[in-house]
RNA sequence: GGGCCCGUGGUGGAACAGGUAUACACAGGAGACUUAAAAUCUUCGGCCGAAAGGCAUGCAGGUUCGAUUCCUGCCGGGCCCACCA
């Protein structure tokens, strides 16, 4: 096992040599022509208690290898690193291990960073940044602020400043405190009382990204619904500006569709139904039609004929006023229902998908197109979170509707009619079975559907709306290691924010910080912290407790990165400018709809407000790519409770930092999930240590090598050899910028077991090492000063195919006969179309097959094959 | 239930703007070197067949001179979303 090419001894020399030499710094103020700079970023790595996992290097390794090979074109590279420190994994980590998170923080950080260095990665280790840092989160609670002091005009789609926001005078004439509510409610950072996901284990309350499938996406623990005041970011006033600029940027397709479909935007129309009370006895008809209304929101206007009933959520508001004020006959079995649908957990919901509900009796609606009374329902079906909270239930046109229909034995029929002057094609049924009329064709639809909008409009009954999946962002955490959220709540100001000049809010240092389960922040019990005066009137006032999620200091750390070490401002905004946007973003498909959609909305907020210069663009990543998983010995998922895990530093310690990395790339496609395989990486070794010996170094050799000609022309290499370079050289380049890295090691391997065969000239010998430098830099950097450079292989220019020696002057013609392989000749390349097919039907075998036989067809595809059928 | 993706040797996988299927590597067999082992090197491996040849890229069809690649329908697996009106 300890045979082989002396690893540990050239690794460690050269991550001292680089660090010395700071070889990957990146040059700030470099003139920016078209593309001499590139900004390669893979996801920053929260600093555990465990350390790195294996699936780090491959998202690391890749990009290193893209920007290694930039560098060495000559690029401005910048690829920094730097820790995801907040949040919860450190949190609980500390707690587990009675530490506190600051001082976990640091040893894990350090832990880490020597992990990194040991794998020979390029980052620039002197923009290294920490999110925990006071010096960091001092400019995360600034950017706060101007989410804060930003509203969204809806007229010109975007962020201004609040100051520019116009007050109606109907507002303005109402005093002071009415116009501090309504600038509040048009703030892009705001407080309000909402129902959010809360995991009880966690003890916080999380976004709606952080809860999918209902259950917490770090402790996998069921969510409970919770009612609580709340710090939101109004991500969805961005949702069409973030589905638009998809168009504009390179991200994998199933990142888009993912980030398409989590916003999910949705075309069709409010629609409003008039209701009646029956227990209010004014009207001769005995009930009386209030002025109230129920608004449905429904992407299909066209079926509004079909409409037997209506549903709402149970935590409808309107539900409560009509039972408050007697209308409701069944008040008691209604609010048993509602009772009973709130302790019924996401997950229970989503585990029976049978109908539940219960009729508002007493209470009916009119059909505004046909004046048709109906019944009035609430189920749980119909979510109050999505829309306006109540639907219009087509039973012909809807399966869920159907399903609620037949459990209550409601009508389920419909009615053709005219609206407006467009004939309405309109759902059928039939015996109340049949479902959906697949034959009305999308045109027909949209025409339908156009048109009783503009009925709807006409008649003031309704009006065409687009709704959203997406929810507001709940930037509130009720926990301690995350920044604190920089507002004072004055009674007589309400929420003032902290002055810049007062910023960082510090994280106070304390003993006791695990979160308790009062709906607070452990904060709210520091009463010394808690306590402040107001900075607008000076009187006693609170500070804000929540702190923000772990998502804060990731949604604009790559721009940090240009300028980590700026006290005056996030970033300097010339280097901004030649810096941004990320040329390549690497990460984890599991941000898509998380850090990767925060980051793009953060980053759009700052562009708005000017302080992103324009000239940067309104995407931050020009490109995004991810990578998959590295799953465990026999497919499958690596994890503690399997032990199945594998360190990266016992694969270091055995094989060394380069075995790793080429073995991480050859293990498959960079998209797609691979199993660790133990014998693989041997195999890989077994490459290294053979480059090794073709330089002429036995194991432990410190001479020069000794089998490569010094004299560059001394040895002629063979055409084929040649031609083997060359297409190697083309191959690797390729491959690299298309993230093929399994296929670019094993062209490197095949060009290895050809030059192995014979002494190296010093051309060739420096072609390889430059090709296989971003993979195994140790190694390259190890022989290439062997060969007696002073400089680094690492900033020696990148090899160039010659296209004159990437045909060869002869081929192997394929000649095939009913699409039958029958036949191969070795021929000139540059025959013409008539001389191979005369050639191939010439051949004895084609002869023999055709037997006399005229051919039917006879085809050739230059520099392949002749194909003939008869 | 909806969306996206994938099925190729004993294994990881090559090849896809349609054109020689199984590159590279692992595991395995045989051999060389060695007192022996490790390491290294040579060599053989899709299936059937003595050979000629035939059959093979999940299954069944289709388009084509030619399909792993494109189309349709199944079967199997994965990921994401999930009562979103």
């Amino acid at each position: 096992m300890a045979t082989g090419y002396p690893f540990k001894e050239i690794e460690e020399k050269w991550q001292a040599a680089w660090a010395k030499d700071n070889l990957y710094r990146a040059h700030d103020g470099v003139p920016k022509k078209n593309a001499d700079k590139f900004y390669g970023l893979v996801e920053f790595p929260y600093p555990s208690g465990e350390g790195l996992h294996v699936g780090h290097p491959r998202s690391f390794t890749a990009i290193d290898i893209l920007t290694r090979k930039k560098r060495m074109e000559g690029k401005n590279v910048l690829y920094p690193m730097g820790w995801d420190a907040f949040g919860l994994p450190t949190e609980n980590f500390a707690i587990k291990h009675k530490v506190k998170p600051q001082d976990a923080t640091m040893r894990n950080i350090a832990n880490f960073k020597r992990q990194l260095i040991s794998l020979g990665f390029g980052f620039d280790w002197s923009r290294e940044i920490n999110t925990s840092d006071p010096s960091y989160y001092r400019w995360t609670q600034w950017m706060f602020l101007r989410f804060f002091n930003a509203y969204f005009d809806t007229v010109e789609g975007r962020a201004r400043p609040i100051d520019e926001l116009a007050i109606p005078d109907i507002i303005r004439a109402k005093g002071d405190a009415a116009v501090r509510t309504y600038i509040d409610g048009w703030r892009l950072a705001y407080k309000t009382k909402s129902i959010i996901n809360w995991c009880p284990r966690c003890k916080t309350g999380l976004a709606n990204e952080e809860a999918r499938g209902c259950v917490c996406e770090r402790c996998e623990s069921a969510v409970e619904q919770r009612t609580k005041s709340q710090w939101m970011l109004r991500i969805t006033v961005y949702a069409d500006r973030l589905i638009r600029d998809l168009d504009t940027v390179d991200y994998l397709d199933k990142i888009t569709s993912q980030q398409l479909h989590w916003i999910g935007r949705s075309e069709g129309a409010y629609v409003d139904f008039q209701i009646k009370r029956q227990s209010l006895k004014v009207n001769s008809d005995g009930g009386c039609l209030l002025p109230d209304k129920v608004t449905v929101f429904t992407t299909r206007p066209d079926t509004l004929f079909g409409t037997t009933y209506l549903v709402l959520a149970p935590e409808h508001p309107l539900i409560e006023t009509w039972i408050r004020e007697g209308n409701v006959t069944n008040a008691d079995k209604v609010r048993a229902y509602q009772n009973g649908t709130r302790l019924k957990s996401e997950l229970e919901r989503k585990e029976s998908k049978e109908k539940t509900g219960i009729e508002l009796k007493g209470v009916m609606a009119k059909n505004p197109v046909n004046g048709k009374m109906i019944s009035v329902w609430t189920a749980d079906y119909v979510l109050g979170g999505y829309g306006t909270g109540a639907i219009m239930a087509v039973p012909a046109h809807d399966e869920r509707d159907f399903e609620f229909a037949k459990t209550f034995g409601l009508p389920a029929s419909v009615v053709v009619a005219k609206v407006g002057h467009a004939e309405v094609q309109l759902p059928f049924i039939d015996e109340g079975i049949a479902i959906n009329s697949g034959a009305i064709d999308h045109l027909k639809t949209a025409q339908a559907k156009d048109a009783m909008i503009e009925w709807l409009e006409q008649n003031a009954v309704g009006e065409r709306k687009t709704t959203y999946r997406l929810r507001d962002w709940v930037f509130s955490r009720q926990r301690y290691w995350g920044e604190p959220i920089p507002i004072v709540l004055c009674k007589a100001c309400g929420f003032v924010p902290v002055s810049d000049d007062q910023l960082p809010v510090i994280l106070p240092d304390v003993e006791k910080y695990e979160p308790i389960d009062t709906g607070e922040s452990p904060l709210a019990t520091i009463r010394d912290w808690v306590e402040t005066t107001c900075p607008r009137c000076g009187n006693p006032a609170e500070r804000e407790t929540d702190t923000m999620p772990n998502w804060a200091g990731s949604s604009w750390y790559f721009l940090r990165y240009c300028d980590p070490q700026n006290n005056t401002s996030f970033a300097d905004t010339d280097k901004l400018r030649y810096w941004m946007p990320v040329d390549l973003y690497n990460g984890g498909m599991e941000h898509t709809t998380l850090h990767l959609l925060y980051s793009r909305f953060w980053y759009k907020v700052l562009w708005d407000l000017d302080l992103v210069p324009r000239e940067c663009g309104s995407e931050p990543y020009a490109k995004r790519r991810s990578q998959a998983l590295i799953l465990g010995e026999g497919g499958i998922k690596m994890s503690k409770s399997k032990g199945n895990v594998v360190n990266p530093d016992h694969i270091v310690a055995i094989y060394g930092a380069d075995v790793f990395r080429v073995y991480e790339m050859f293990i498959g496609p960079f998209d797609q999930d691979a199993p660790w395989d133990t014998n693989g990486i041997e195999g890989v070794k077994r490459f290294l240590d053979k480059v090794w010996r073709m330089y002429g170094m036995e194991a432990n050799d410190r001479d020069l090598p000794n089998s490569v000609a010094e004299d560059m022309n001394a040895v002629c290499l063979s055409e084929s050899a040649e031609m083997l370079l060359n297409q190697t050289i083309k191959k690797v380049s390729d491959d690299i910028e298309a993230m093929h890295y399994n296929t670019a090691v094993s062209a490197l391997m095949i060009l290895a077991n050809e030059l192995s065969m014979r002494p190296l000239t010093r051309y060739v010998a420096e072609v390889f090492l430059k090709l296989l430098a971003p993979f195994a830099p140790h190694l390259t950097d190890e022989l290439w000063h062997r060969l007696g450079h002073e400089t680094s292989v690492h900033i020696a220019g990148w090899p160039i195919a010659d296209p004159s020696k990437l045909i060869a002057a002869m081929f192997e013609l394929v000649v095939q006969i009913n699409g039958k392989v029958r036949d191969r000749i070795v021929t000139p390349s540059d025959i013409s179309q008539e001389g191979a097919i005369k050639l191939a039907l010439a051949s004895k075998k084609v002869k023999d097959i055709l037997s006399g036989k005229a051919p039917k067809k006879v085809m050739y595809v230059k520099g392949r094959l002749v194909s003939i059928s008869f």
